[in-house]
DNA sequence: CTGAAAGCGCTAACAA
DNA sequence: TTGTTAGCGCTTTCAG
């Protein structure tokens, strides 16, 4: 069944009765051809079911119409955003995307860049893990190549994450509260640091705000478990680090019999799909991720067509203002 | 800085003094080759920083060591669950997967399909939203393929979505429920027949019990405003058509004051990241999505080697108890 | 306006 | 064992 091979331009040409480069300036709308010539290859062409080899294109013309993405995790949902705009956006531009998931290996990482740029015109890294050092060296072997989410040595897109919480600050300051906890989640990650120069931007300018921070954790249980200290530290309001752990905040507060936002105003990060749902409607933050993607695709699209995109192009995630946030009431 | 063009095989046999079949067989690991010549021309090439040129290779060989897989919609769980198990599984045999979202249009389904294939050795069409016939027709021409989630003239991997419902079902009687609700979700798709498969199934076998079918829809919405159809039903067991319906159904219980499970028991589908988290726990059933990605990969990687996959694969998906079920007290 | 021919970088006969 | 050569399917000078 799957025995009859594909049809060259070489069969074309036969069939139309002209040579292999007749047939190639037609199908690419080249120089000049005879009107009559050209409309018999194109009906021969039809009639063959012929469409040119991608492959033997690629190698002629040193393109392939393909870019190549790596991400750190396919199973995050901001890198799943990042991949779905990105795929559309290059997709309308009429490119094909090839994916690799470095499943979080550092070591990987590097050989999927440098395998998959090989098969493609240009490079989105996304969130790289690998070292300062190490990525400065992959970048000078893949481009061109795009950063999403790390800076680095090639133009790069990612998200604000330290506006957003300071804007939530603000939110919670002007309803009046001027105890604020921060749940501390990942430590390490950019976006941490982020927060924490929010935090402390804050701390700087907003008069007789006090915030604390308590190491918590990422998932719900962190939230949930942090109630204590939560309450110990007098605060009114919290930051969580994400949405997740906000909800386990909040589960624990209801649990215990407190309401929210009386007792405890909360703000999370993310808004997950489920943040609308919980009672009350969480307030949280959301990333526009499939914006983060399709930029990504815009800013390589430039280098590829020799132009320079800015070096850092920056997307301020929205805050929602939900239920969980109001006046304090103590 | 990017004007340097990649080391060819003519520059490592040029600088080891050789000619190209010589490098050739030695990269390949191929014919033998005098080991001091060998060891020559691996050292070149290192010095050189060679790799092959996998367009090259590739136009040659008739292979492109790459899949392509195309999915309806990359924001929808399912498919990035299918498409990060496909690809781990796709790279651990050293593929390369390339990536197509048709964005649900069925027209893109067949373009992208046919497109994606030709740069690639194989295609993994998944749950493609197009007619039998159109369906059947791109078969014929993408071949080597494999269907997820759908049934056509190629090998297939589908999850079961009856046994899991039957087996919830099961559950519910044997914790003592005769009457039973179902909100129907979304009517056309395949799995909503495979559950109301399972629903007459479950009414030929079970002794006095009867099951009610209540139009609702896929979202938290719908499942919190099916409550009065629920009770108004006598239900006292209710198996919505996912977990976000659950979920509204819960809500609106407990806001109405009744308790879950002891008034009403309720179940989910899906075992979304936050079906955990509901209190109490929703029980569900997971659909192990990423295992249908590596099992797609592994009938497709058969067929690459000329072998016969089974002509459907089908996965199961795992029914998990919590705490929204247990035996009615009315 | 059209065809012949030279490659793109690589592999695989086929000779030597 | 090694080198020479003919392609893989296509685009693009370069003549005509």
């Amino acid at each position: 069944m799957a025995g009859q091979k594909q049809t060259t331009i070489t069969d074309v040409a036969k069939h139309a009765g002209v040579s292999l480069a007749t047939v190639s300036r037609v199908m690419n709308g080249n120089a000049t051809v005879d009107p009559t010539l050209a409309e018999r290859v194109r009906t021969s062409a039809t009639e063959l079911g012929y469409s040119a080899n991608p492959l033997a294109r690629s190698l002629v013309l040193g393109k392939t119409q393909t870019i190549s993405v790596v991400v750190p995790d396919l199973s995050n949902p901001t890198f799943q955003g990042m991949l779905r705009g990105l795929s559309r956006a290059a997709v309308a531009d009429g490119y094909h995307v090839l994916v690799a998931d470095s499943d979080e290996h550092e070591d990987q990482e590097r050989l999927l860049a440098l395998e998959s740029r090989r098969r493609s015109d240009g490079l989105v890294l996304c969130a790289p893990r690998m070292s300062d050092a190490a990525l400065a060296e992959v970048l000078a072997e893949v481009a061109p190549v795009v950063l999403v989410n790390r800076a680095g040595d090639a133009p790069s897109v990612a998200a604000d994450y330290r506006t957003p919480l300071r804007e939530v600050i603000d939110h919670l300051y002007g309803l009046g509260h001027r105890r604020i906890a921060y749940l501390a989640g990942a430590k390490r990650s950019a976006s941490n640091a982020q927060r924490l120069a929010a935090l402390d931007d804050a701390r700087a300018t907003l008069d007789g705000c006090e915030i604390y921070e308590i190491p918590a954790g990422v998932d719900f249980a962190a939230g949930a478990d942090s109630l204590d200290a939560v309450l110990d530290s007098g605060a009114t309001g919290v930051l969580a680090f994400n949405d997740l752990s906000a909800m386990g905040l909040l589960s624990a507060a209801t649990e215990r019999g407190l309401t929210v936002p009386g007792d405890l105003s909360i703000a999370g990060f993310d808004d997950i799909p489920f943040a609308r749902y919980t009672s009350p409607g969480l307030t949280t933050a959301a990333v526009p991720t499939a914006e983060l993607g399709a930029l990504a695709w815009h800013a390589l699209r430039a280098l590829l067509q020799g132009e320079s995109p800015e070096a850092m192009h920056t997307v301020v995630p929205q805050v929602i203002l939900r239920g969980t946030t109001a006046a304090p009431t103590r």
